[in-house]
DNA sequence: AAATTATATCGTAATATTGCAATGTTACAA
DNA sequence: TTGTAACATTGCAATATTACGATATAATTT
C-alpha cells in the first residue's frame, strides 16, 4: 500500500491531517518563518537562507502555496511570496479547536 | 533521496515538524479523538471504530505513543491507552507560539 | 496446561516524499 | 533579439510511510 485510506474518515479529520502535513517538514516551517520575517520575499533568497537546492525549495513552496498559505505579488522577474495571514489564522483555528475539543478523564 | 535533511535546521523547527507529523495522518487524528472520548480504551475497540486492520492501528498507536501522547494503564489483557493531556497541551503551546510568532506585512 | 483474547512485531508490497541535476519558462536587460 | 536572472518542471534515485497477512507474545480463562 503506502497510500492513506482517506475515504474512511470524516472530512473534518482529513482536512486537519492535510493542514498538519504542510507543517510536517522542517523546510516548510523554515520557509514560512523566513517569509513572515520579510517585508517582501524572493524565492532565491530562501535558497541562500536554507541549505537546500532551488528545485527543492520550489517544490516545498508549491506545497505551501497549494495549501493556500501564500499570496503572490508578481512584480517583474522576481516573484514576491507573502504569507496569506487570513488562511494561516484559519489553520490555527482548526488546530486549536481540535486541541480544545480533546480531553481525557481516564488514568 | 527521500530523507529530510534534519541537520540543517534549528532544533525548534525540527521539533515543530515532528509534532506536526503525528497529526499528519487522519488515522492518528481519529485515534486521538476516539481515545479522548472514552473513559478507558482498548485497542481492539479502535480497530472496530476505524476501518483499519489491527496491525495498522497498532503501528499508528506506536507513533502516537513515541511522541509521548499516551499514558498507559496496563490492567489485564486489555491495555488501557489514555491521552497524556499534559504532553498534548505542550504540543498545542508549541504550535500556537509558532502561529503567533508568524505574521506578514508584505502585499 | 490448553485454549482464548488482545495486542505487538515481522515481513513485504504499494505508494508517497524528499532531494537534486538537467532542462523549461518567463520577464526583464542590453 | 539575444542574453540573463529568477523561478518552475521533469525525471530519477533514495528513503519513508502506509497497510496488511502471518506470526509472536502475554495475560486470562477454562
Amino acid at each position: 500500500m503506502g497510500a492513506s485510506k482517506l475515504d474512511i474518515y470524516p472530512e473534518s479529520i482529513n482536512q486537519m491531517a492535510a493542514i498538519a502535513k504542510v507543517f510536517a517538514h522542517p523546510a516548510r516551517i523554515a520557509i514560512l518563518q523566513y517569509i513572515s520575517k520579510q517585508e517582501s520575499c524572493i524565492c532565491n533568497d530562501i535558497v541562500d537562507e536554507i541549505g537546500l537546492s532551488q528545485p527543492t525549495i520550489s517544490q516545498h513552496l508549491k506545497v505551501i502555496n497549494d495549501a493556500g498559505l501564500l499570496k503572490g505579488n508578481f512584480k517583474g522577474k522576481s516573484i514576491c511570496y507573502c504569507l496569506n495571514v487570513e488562511r494561516f489564522k484559519e489553520f490555527q483555528i482548526v488546530l486549536n479547536s481540535f486541541f480544545n475539543g480533546t480531553t481525557s478523564n481516564c488514568c
